[in-house]
DNA sequence: ATCATCCGAGAGAGCGCTCTCACGAGTCGC
DNA sequence: GCGACTCGTGAGAGCGCTCTCTCGGATGAT
């Protein structure tokens, strides 16, 4: 083992050791071809001796790359991680995909409101080369200030409001008309929504497909409490539901942990599921297979929803083109609660 | 607006507009007092005119530190973001902690075994001050190796075999014999459990916790049946038990997911909880509040785990020294399954 | 054999920053 | 009133890398 006395080797060290020059060296390391393959072996050779790694604060500097993705999650701290699978689903797929690029993700959890602030500077610093906006929530400002801040930007999720920057989703809407044609399959006429808040894209395009897919109910009309995605509310929507109307014979929920809610309201009341009441979810997280009975849901494919995020970040970043937007797929998961 | 020819502003920019010169930029950018007040005020109008954001790559060429912490999650990749709220819970109070000290957050999924080297070269690189390592498993040589290579390093839970890193670990142990002291005092003499995997310190740890409490009651007899943590496992466990003893009155489940898994088997074969048998589980996740009935468990503090690496990783890599280990308590939530 | 061509390799500049060192001006003591 | 300080500021080197430009030698054409 050749140890150089000053600390880590450099470019200048290997290149000493292999009696080339640093240029050369860089060549090697970058992949060049135009290097005499002797040469090239003896300055592989030199490198995995001294255990040579690149500085990267020395390579971005000149190439105004970093090799590094950030993901953004916007959502308020109590709520991102809950038993809610999706945002780890999300940063597993886009940390996957980078990996493959041989990225790295910086994780920017902005929980606070100052944190916008924080992040407009960090990415101003063009520490990233690209941004993954995992953004949930209403009119939020952060995409169109990225965009201006000439970073390249895709989130999960159709911002809403204007879409002025890429992003992948998943067909919420005709992803619920699913459940809802099966629910009328089934023979309900009494179908119930409890919806998600409607200051997020998912829960108005979720609630818009129970409105739509109603409309093959003849004389049916929309029976609608909000939630707000997570279980405790919807076993309170459930109960305002059957206070409302108690010949309800079928419910969407536009969540699984709010169809889990509604599952134990609906138990404790002491009616039968599915015999008197159906109930599909949405999301299909893994607790669905679970639930007593199991779950009937629309599933989304969350892990794909992270690796298309990367795929597109890598393009934009590599200065090609994507198109504005790319809707995943759902599909009905049919169980037993439905 | 000022609008700079050629691209983003550099110190050279400022210097220019604010009629300094490059250094004193540099100390009124990094906060030193040695700047007339009048000449401070000037370069910092002229840094918020000219939107100016220092060059972290620049920067750290010469500091040698890169603000910066790697968070390192070597689980096998379907198991890292199942519904358990862990892994989510110790990136939050990392990311938060480490949001303080301003430094950035940089995920590493190590789902593959190639992953591993590419790690280590990564790390080899400094792109890091210091790296937090979330292993579960076993012996897993990274830590060690991580520490050869010169980096700082703290682990969530001790590691298997020689603890040669710094570690944050919770009282596994003594959370356990709380629970069994609990169920002890219920009159229970036919205790059970369910363990976790004996190639994880957190699985060990609780069968430990298990044993030595079972000890307070004379003449009773270990009853064990190994999960892997999971739901699943915690469903055909509770069924293995129940065959080999009838009798079985409490059980400890080494994780929730089990718990919750355990009172669906003895929910499905007539077993009345807690009249018949009394179920504590470990963990405290979001979803024990609503199992059927509500989950007795021992809560571990998953927020601080996160916060504590992140405070450890940042006074190691500041250069001064941190204890060994810390251990963190656990306590034992009272609910209605015992 | 001579000249144009090409290809592999080296020299050197420069990316944007920090930090040491030197320097000039003001302050203090005697 | 003069040397000894102090204190704010600027000049300049250098962190480790990439990339352009140049150059020498080998090749091919005439």
């Amino acid at each position: 083992m050749t140890e150089t006395p000053a600390g880590r080797p450099t470019l200048e060290t290997v290149a000493r050791v292999a009696g080339a020059s640093r240029a050369t060296v860089s060549r090697v390391v970058n992949g060049s071809v135009t290097v005499r393959p002797d040469v090239a072996e003896s300055i592989r050779r030199a490198i995995a001796e001294l255990g040579y790694v690149p500085n990267p604060a020395a390579r971005s500097l000149v190439t105004q790359r970093t090799d590094s993705i950030a993901l953004i999650l916007p959502e308020s701290a109590t709520r991102v991680f809950s038993d809610d699978a999706f945002f780890p689903g999300v940063i597993r797929g886009v940390g996957e995909a980078l990996e493959k690029a041989d990225k790295q993700l910086v994780l920017l959890l902005a929980s606070t409101q100052s944190s916008h602030d924080r992040i407009l500077r960090y990415v101003h610093g063009r520490t990233v080369d690209g941004v993954v906006l995992a953004s949930m929530h209403g009119a939020d400002t952060l995409p169109e200030e990225l965009r201006a801040a000439g970073v390249p930007v895709v989130t999960s999720g159709r911002p809403l409001g204007e879409a002025t920057v890429p992003y992948i989703d998943v067909a919420h809407a005709s992803g619920v008309r699913a459940a809802m044609k099966h629910l009328i399959g089934l023979g309900r006429h009494r179908i119930a929504t409890i919806s998600g808040p409607q200051d997020m894209v998912a829960g108005r395009e979720r609630l818009a497909g129970y409105l739509t897919g109603l409309e093959a109910l003849p004389g049916a009309v929309p029976l609608i409490e909000e939630g707000d995605f997570m279980r405790q509310s919807g076993i309170d929507a459930m109960e305002r539901l059957l206070e409302r109307d108690a010949g309800i014979d079928a419910v969407f929920a536009a969540s699984d942990l709010m169809a889990d809610g509604a599952l134990r309201t609906l138990r404790r009341l002491g009616r039968r599921v599915p015999d008197d009441v159906a109930v599909i979810g949405f999301d299909d997280v893994e607790a669905a297979r679970f639930t007593d009975p199991p779950l009937t849901t629309v599933h989304q494919p969350i892990h794909e929803i992270g690796t298309r995020l990367a795929e597109q970040i890598l393009r934009l970043a590599a200065g090609e083109a994507v198109e504005a937007s790319v809707v995943l797929p759902t599909r009905l998961m049919i169980r037993e609660s439905a």
